[in-house]
DNA sequence: AATCGACTCAACCGCCGGCAG
DNA sequence: GCTGCCGGCGGTTGAGTCGAT
């Protein structure tokens, strides 16, 4: 199925009569094969990765440099992580393109194991499918704080049934966590943030103060974690809280997902949203009554 | 069983910056 | 400074897959 092309060499002199196979050479392109798989994967272990052009030669690969490289960061290398993202790292691109934009090998490069291709496709294909659905602009300000304040959170409770199963459901989790503080700030700012549940000054929201963090690849997840906020639970309702940065202290907003709600959406699985359109609409309101 | 549309993701393309000659 | 080559990056494509009808 894999279809090649003949590329003509550029010296097109009509005079040579050396063979024609000196002239021209057929350069593969379509699916890799598993011969063309072994060979790269023989030929960097025992020469290692880079000069891609060359290797591609060498290896006797009859690709271009360029495919070698794709096929060997984004497929072949033996780091590779297979199989869906996980809540954690989800919420680590939703985190990172909001700092960053469409910088995806940057954004890889906080996710071991992942390729920018392949955050690249999820975010073509769930985040900016969202944004289609409900028709916004998956750029726009909108978007960012529906991301920021539907699907953040549910992606934060994901991760908490995953890493709290052992712990007993009611329990009260870390409602003011540790907020480590960024060099510029005062040890008392961290006192000042208060527990204003009324505060849906959107606009001040960061990405749970994560702004001001050194995120590396290592504790990146340990930083979303301690830092995103708190969920607890109370008979009726979920609550969510974010840490909002303002210009000389941090304050605390929270907002009520009731059980219902999240036990109705199946946010967290592929064939559904993330959310449904009548929060989505509720949220809107909300912000459109706070501009 | 056949068809169709939606979705996924591997692979390609074009552009850009760095570097050597 | 100019040119050509190469590697890296982000955008796009299209073959394959899957589910609905």
């Amino acid at each position: 199925m894999s279809k090649s092309i003949l590329l003509m060499s550029n010296n097109n002199n009509n005079n040579n009569n050396s063979s024609n196979e000196d002239e021209l050479f057929e350069l593969r392109r379509g699916p890799w094969t598993l011969e063309e798989d072994n060979l790269l994967i023989h030929y960097i272990s025992t020469h290692g990765e880079g000069r891609w052009n060359a290797l591609a030669k060498c290896a006797g690969l009859k690709r271009t440099g360029k495919s070698c490289r794709l096929r060997w960061l984004n497929y072949l290398k033996p780091d590779i992580k297979r199989g869906n993202l996980t809540p954690q790292e989800q919420l680590l691109i939703l985190e990172l393109h909001s700092k960053w934009g469409n910088r995806w090998s940057k954004i890889a490069q906080h996710l071991p194991g992942r390729t920018d291709n392949e955050i690249k496709n999820y975010w073509r294909t769930r985040v900016q499918k969202q944004a289609r659905q409900l028709k916004v602009d998956s750029n726009s300000k909108k978007f960012v704080e529906a991301i920021k304040n539907l699907w953040v959170p549910r992606l934060l409770e994901k991760m908490e049934q995953c890493s709290s199963s052992s712990i007993e459901k009611k329990q009260n989790l870390s409602v003011l966590p540790n907020l480590p503080l960024t060099n510029n700030q005062e040890p008392s700012t961290k006192q000042n943030k208060s527990h204003d549940t009324n505060n849906n000054n959107v606009n001040n929201t960061t990405w749970a103060s994560l702004e001001n963090l050194r995120i590396n690849s290592s504790d990146s997840m340990n930083v979303l974690t301690e830092n995103f906020n708190s969920i607890h639970q109370d008979d009726e309702c979920y609550h969510v809280g974010s840490f909002i940065q303002q210009p000389e202290h941090f304050t605390y907003q929270e907002m009520s997902i009731s059980e219902c709600e999240v036990a109705e959406a199946n946010w967290f699985t592929d064939e559904g949203s993330l959310w449904n359109m009548d929060e989505f609409w509720q949220f809107k309101k909300l912000e459109d009554v706070n501009i």
